[in-house]
DNA sequence: GCTTTTTTCCATCATTTGATGGAGACCTTG
DNA sequence: CAAGGTCTCCATCAAATGATGGAAAAAAGC
């Protein structure tokens, strides 16, 4: 508890934590210039000077919702990678797709803030950075795509990011998506899970050597952890 | 050259053309709240008055946009299955894949605008939308995941998505990507092709050597265009 | 209980932004 | 050229938006 971040993520029920909590949300949703601190305040149900006193101007608030997405993403991450250790490749994917899959649904702004600053611009220079640089090594790492200690060629950085991409992709684009497949959210949740298996698992799970006894001796044995 | 839109599409030179055309690209970049009309009108040259004079409010010319891009989309898409006709499974992906990697690279504005469509949220109500979902049905008939008269199955739709939105995702995050991955122009564009063929050639492609081993793994399952 | 500090809110300001009216330029047609 | 229409721009407005000062209220310290 040093930090006015660290003080607000754990007092989740003072008017400066919800005006975070809030924030989180609503930048997630409308972007950084979609949204205004008006609206903000006003879902908080807050003064809009009670925001300001709080935390600083619109880009300091931002930039407190992006750090303090990068540490719950990072703590995330960490839980992932803890829970997979010691499992094949396959394993490791279907469990990591399985375990990120509920937490973004569960925290969607995660997501949502993490896509809108890849493909969203701002129109004053950006502020602070995401974390992703050293997150996707560490993921390639984990997921042995590369050695633990050496470096992370470029080719398995790609990788990374198109696996954690089209993870987000299918949270934050759930409304659209959802309508597009013309299903409910239960059968919709169940799809981008299988989906992301069907994807990923054969390009990463059929070139090493043991592909071939693993693909045949798994017969019937998929994910434990799926809820397809 | 009936309606104003198709007129301006066609006059590339007009005051009116240009301004559609500065319009995609800054909507692209800076997101629906994030583009001013004075941005755009200063891009393009233009006096404000002048832009509203030609297209309307902001709203308006917006929804000129997406119509815009659902029509140049609309022809690529066209374009790219002429071209993969006939050529197997795999055969069809890695062209698809290239084609619109390079279609893209060329017009990012498309791929941009799809995707904050996609992931923010606009304050006033949506106006008018992407045909995307007419577009994931054709794709997959025409990538023959799906019968080519029947309906399109919700398995297929959603392998349909993650394909274009990994291609997008590249495209739209390149900026940010390229940093991440630190190569340099030429080389992020090989890495993109290069890794989707990786990802997803073997969850496709029954086809290629693999093609025993998918079998073997198969057996017991479902339809191979479905996961469990 | 009184002082000091922290927190909240009302009123208000300055700038940005969407939007328009009207004067003039330009262009076409006869 | 004259008349009518089309296009462009200057000046300006009204609303939305980011931001602040200062009074009141609440909390903390003693």
């Amino acid at each position: 508890m040093r930090t006015p971040l660290e003080k607000a993520r754990h007092s989740p029920d003072s008017t400066k934590a919800r005006t975070l909590r809030v924030a989180r949300e609503i930048f997630g949703q409308y972007g950084f210039h979609g949204t205004t601190t008006r609206m903000i305040a006003s879902e908080a149900g807050v003064d809009i000077s009670t925001l300001y006193y709080h935390w600083g101007d619109k880009t300091d608030l931002y930039e407190a919702v992006v750090l303090d997405i990068n540490e719950d993403l990072r703590q995330q991450l960490w839980r992932v990678e803890e829970l997979v250790r010691g499992r094949t490749l396959a394993e490791r994917l279907e469990m990591a797709i399985d375990q990120m899959t509920d937490y973004l649904l569960d925290h969607p702004e995660v997501s949502n803030l993490v896509l809108l600053r890849y493909f969203a611009k701002t129109r004053s220079e950006p502020i602070c950075d995401l974390r992703v640089p050293s997150f996707v090594s560490n993921i390639a790492r984990a997921m042995k795509l590369a050695e633990r200690k050496g470096p992370v060629s470029a080719e398995a950085r790609m990788q990374v990011l198109a696996i954690m991409n089209a993870i987000y992709n299918f949270i934050s684009g759930q409304e659209f998506f959802q309508s597009i497949v013309g299903v409910d959210r239960e059968r919709y949740v169940a799809l981008v899970k299988s989906t992301l298996k069907f994807i990923f698992v054969p390009a990463f799970a059929s070139d090493p050597p043991a592909a071939e006894l693993r693909r045949c001796a798994d017969r019937g044995t998929k994910s434990s952890t799926s809820s397809a």
